[in-house]
DNA sequence: CCAGCCCGTGAGCATATGTTCAAAAGACAC
DNA sequence: GTGTCTTTTGAACATATGCTCACGGGCTGG
């Protein structure tokens, strides 16, 4: 009659379980409707729970961002996954991300020690500083990875550096100097300087990186904002550039490419896998392909997107 | 911007309940996660209890029982209710019911204080007190509730008092008189005889009555088991009859008739509504009418029966 | 601009829950 | 039966949870 002892305890489990989630009754309690110690009682609840007896629905749009959340944690390895909301007003609209973003910002910068944050460009890193809410940290380093003049010497207008310096009064390293130079030499030569060796110095201690993630199709922002010409764009995409990070043009497995742009990029390179906490902020269909191949390829250890993006890189 | 902090409120309060629940953190760690103190995140996933974000389900026919004698506890104003799952192989099957009229007994008998028990007759009590396994409390005291001897003068079988007793040691009182006399004045005179008065006056205190409950029809155990004849339960039947307990025969409402075998009957008579924790123990389509009625008479205060039948009741 | 109200907060405590460990109860082979 | 091995049990402790209360920050209506 082993089976008969099974199946008693099991169902026993159940009564347990459902006076103890259904009815809401406490473990004392339950303990004494069934005649069982209370210890008994609550392995019966754990009994419950570990037969799956017992499931838990949660009927709110933030139940599959969690799940999915999970989901990219556990597939890529991540140590941080944030999904929010795709909003329906605004499909591409970032600012659940954005808000993601500075709050993991102030999270760091609550942070007793001192810390290291290293800062990519694009609109979303830029929206995340825009949020920050403006406290007192001069302890605090922010450092670029990105060099923010432009072909034409103009200074972008991503300056995500100097406005989250600004906010918090931390001594900040921004990159003075051109995104991509003439050729690798030139590049060589500058990365060399002091001034920007120091930088990099800096950069590499960064506790937390949080990027950009872009695409390198037609449409790609780095060639919209004018850091790179449609020549060097579709070099790239022959190379078999789908995405880029901090400038740094990837493949579809996520392994930077050598040549092209790559070997004229003042950015500081991307460690790879991601060591210190890597942390990318994109959203939006374009971006797919460039994030699923960028998580692939461990540039980056923690992702924060939307809904349907998440979606999407899972499918 | 109220509704927006409502429903970031509610975000938060859905994170919580998915963190506590689903992925099983405990409110410290989600506390750390969501950046709030411990004591907020406790709120947060009372909220989403609160506002029933989260639901439980629980897959297992227990699940079902367990509701269903909530209702009925509900509905019915019950001390007591147990619904045990319907066998499919035994659909009149009352082995469940025997088993959950055991325990109660049992545990009723366990008790420190000395505890008087009175009983019925009828197949699911005796199915009961079968399965009670001996105990020495030769403190309690069994009382019957039914005389046991048959119209042609032969002991009913169903010497359940008896049989508690050997299992037991209890004292014990067994009416031993005809169930039904010939007439009101012969039970009149038989119920004022000392030794009967006395069983009536321990019945009178009983902690548990545990009895069974008859339907009246053409099937009626109390005919078939040679109780009554046919044209007295023709004739009960005509009174309005719907049900009996320890052949008290009741109405549709669950009312004591006043006539029949019932001025004849020299059962402990009902106590209306119950006082003493009175339970029945009763399954089956053929009973729903009568267990219905006794239930909305509060001839008694307990039941214990299977899921079909429990549903059917509630229907 | 200010006072007053009110909601949300966190500290601290009472309760409830989860886990460990030694002992009892069965199960099984002999 | 009897001894051994495994399983289950309850006591005791370590954690986690729920609740109360006094406080503070922010909104509202002068």
């Amino acid at each position: 009659m082993a089976g008969d002892n099974e199946k008693s305890r099991l169902d026993d489990a159940a009564r347990a379980g459902w006076l103890y989630f259904i009815a809401g009754h406490t473990q004392d309690e339950i303990a004494r409707m069934l005649q069982v110690s209370r210890a008994s009682a609550q392995r019966l609840v754990s009994l419950c729970l570990a037969e799956r007896l017992i499931t838990f629905r949660l009927e709110h749009p933030i139940a599959s961002c969690m799940a999915l959340a999970a989901q990219l944690k556990e597939r890529f390895a991540l140590v941080h996954c944030e999904v929010v909301p795709t909003d329906p007003a605004a499909p591409t609209g970032s600012a659940g991300i954005a808000e993601r973003c500075a709050n993991l910002l102030e999270t760091t910068l609550r942070a007793e020690t001192p810390v290291i944050i290293a800062l990519g460009t694009g609109r979303a890193v830029r929206a995340a500083v825009e949020r920050v809410s403006p406290v007192d940290r001069p302890e605090h380093q922010i450092v670029s990875l990105v060099g923010n003049i432009l072909a034409d010497g103009s200074a972008s207008f991503f300056d995500t550096v100097g406005r989250l310096a600004d906010r918090t009064g931390a001594r900040h390293y921004p990159m003075p100097l051109p995104f991509l130079m003439g050729t690798e030499d030139e590049r060589d030569r500058m990365v060399r300087l002091d001034a920007i060796a120091k930088v990099k110095a800096v950069a590499d201690k960064a506790d937390l990186k949080l990027v950009g993630i872009g695409q390198m199709d037609q449409k790609a922002q780095m060639h919209v904002d004018g850091f790179v010409t449609r020549d060097e764009l579709t070099e790239m995409m022959r190379l078999g550039a789908i995405g880029e990070i901090t400038g740094w043009a990837y493949d579809a497995k996520g392994i930077v490419i050598d040549g092209g742009t790559n070997r004229r990029l003042t950015s500081i390179p991307p460690e790879v896998p991601a060591r210190a906490m890597t942390i990318a902020a994109a959203v939006g269909p374009a971006k797919i392909p460039a994030i699923r191949a960028a998580l692939t390829g461990r540039l980056i250890n923690g992702l924060i997107t939307d809904e349907a993006t998440a979606r999407a890189i899972l499918a």
